[in-house]
DNA sequence: TATGAATGAGGTTTCATTCAT
DNA sequence: CATGAATGAAACCTCATTCAT
């Protein structure tokens, strides 16, 4: 790692736990261990180094999004309503490569702390947590569809609720304390578990 | 309203806003219309002024919850499906005195932002949002089972339901941007679109 | 002196001898005795103190011009021309009270520090040093002229010689290592002898 | 030019604009287009770029002094007083290669700046604004004296009057705001038009 | 109740400079 | 010649807090 992205590293998880203003350079330089002089030379000022890493997280985002894209035109074999949950997509792409994801669970952390008085970030907030899961879960649900595993109305109401309990728990396990495996395993058993009470 | 009062008013909105160590005495005292040295008359010093908040939020809690105990004895008129989400605890003191309550409102915002660094905080946040909701719609789905509304199986899986429903609807309307009518509204509609989508 | 009066004293002297930027504001409170956050109870900022300063002098200016301007009534008696020099007005008030007072010198020499990029210095800067003293002695001089010790278009030339020889000095003694009492004898020394020289 | 070059021309704008102090290392690099180590491989430190200008603007003064001197030699054409300020010495050297040069009027800001604190600089400003200047005009209306255009005693009468003229118009015209030609032209005009009033 | 004046600690940022490459 | 990376010192300024009045 360069100090470049050792500063991001720290500041990410300090920005997350405390919020940007309560963050000091002190801070940040005392943990990646440089002085605060130095940092200075990597970042224009403190807004930058948030700036940054919010340009990481929306190209992360913007990368899932093309690779789930990508998935479009590959066809599922027939799923029964139990394998709904288990599609690749929400479990590779939704959990594995964002929810679950270190540096998206911070980002997310920071941007819940940060929307009050942010407008770009709480655009993004907006957006990550709410706006494009439901997209990507109306994608899904919409092929599978198409496959005959419930009709175009079915879909839509089911996709209500599996968005309404996904957010539910994102926000009663991943938002909360650190993220640890015991946390992740917690949100998954609930995710499966309310699935089953999907009822078409 | 006294000076204190005040103080905690102007406090609030602006821990609630930009998180308690971004606001500065100085700027709670040039919004009251007081001086420095005045705000430590009223308060021991800057945490204090949070912990009366807390106290202050508990309070109010405990209030609510009271009330509602009270009504456990009072029997509902048997109710029909459709009547479920208009039931008066639900509205009245789930939505009108504690989730759209300026207050509460951004007592809540608060805690979102200081339950990453706080852990008196975030029992007290976890509480209010997840915890405290779910037992009282347990509560009152259950009582409209004894009513032979539903089963009490069924009950249950409704709670799940409506609890995801709601929570997810929380955070998308009220704890985001500012809490106007127009936002309130478009909650409540929602709520009572997707109880239609709760099935039995 | 009140601390706020010593704080702008100090500045005075060590703006005028080494230019606003070069000052620290820890140079200006450890000579006035303070620590830096006192200064910024008197003073909203460094910049503040630089304003202060010259609201000051443009008072005390002001303050010099009226007290000319009422004594324009006032008849002199009739002057010999090697009593010109010696006029009240030019020894009180554009010498004692001006030239040779110390909180004007000094604003002078910090003027013609800052003048270089700052526009309104630059301003007062040539509106003291050039224009003003100019009208100064043209009016005091055609007073003279109407009292009969030379025609009007003599005291048009007066003034343009005792202008140049007036400014010459004072850059000369004035404006140029400390104020000392031998610089300002050598200055009125070398007015009034150059004041002979002046042909009618 | 060289880097060096370029350096120094860029040093020296910004320091007559805001004083040495002012001017950081960073500032100059940027308008250089180098980066800020790449400057000690030209300049041992900041104040040796300060001490090079020096060198340089005395290497240019004694330059002009001795062309004066090697003039001296040479015998003026009789001249009429009023040709006197068109004197060749005058004219050419004292404004075009002197007051009128654009590498000599930031000096001499800079100079100006600089001399209420720095003992070098204030001899150096009091020799080439005060002394130099005087002894060069003593000199030209001396021998213009010998000729026969006035006495010795009137001479002397001359120059006095002439150097003031000249200093004040100098600090009047040339040292404040930016020396265009519209200046220039402002202050050849006084020169002359003044010389017309100096009496013998 | 409220204020004026002060302060130690710490905030962000800029400074001139160094040194290995 | 030029640069990237680093640094100690110091710049300006804000912080929460105290205390006499």
């Amino acid at each position: 790692m360069t100090t470049k992205e050792k500063i991001m590293d720290v500041a990410l998880h300090m920005f997350s736990e405390r919020g940007y203003e309560a963050v000091s350079i002190r801070d940040i330089c005392g943990e990646v261990g440089i002085k605060e002089s130095t940092l200075y030379y990597h970042f224009k000022n403190k807004k930058d180094i948030l700036d940054s890493l919010i340009e990481k997280f929306k190209d992360h985002i913007n990368g899932l999004l093309s690779h789930i894209d990508e998935m479009d035109g590959v066809p599922h074999k027939k799923l029964k309503q139990r394998d709904v949950a288990s599609s690749k997509v929400l479990d590779t792409y939704m959990m594995d490569s964002y929810l679950f994801d270190p540096f998206c669970n911070l980002m997310i952390r920071l941007m819940m702390i940060e929307q009050f008085h942010n407008e770009e970030i709480r655009a993004l907030y907006e957006k990550t947590l709410f706006t494009d899961p439901y997209n990507i879960y109306m994608n899904v649900f919409k092929r599978l569809a198409l496959q005959g595993a419930f009709s175009d109305e079915q879909a839509e109401q089911i996709v209500r609720q599996y968005h309404a309990y996904m957010t539910m728990l994102t926000f009663k396990y991943l938002l909360n304390g650190e993220l640890t495996d015991k946390r992740k395993k917690a949100y998954a058993k609930e995710v499966h578990n309310l699935m089953r009470g999907i009822s078409l």
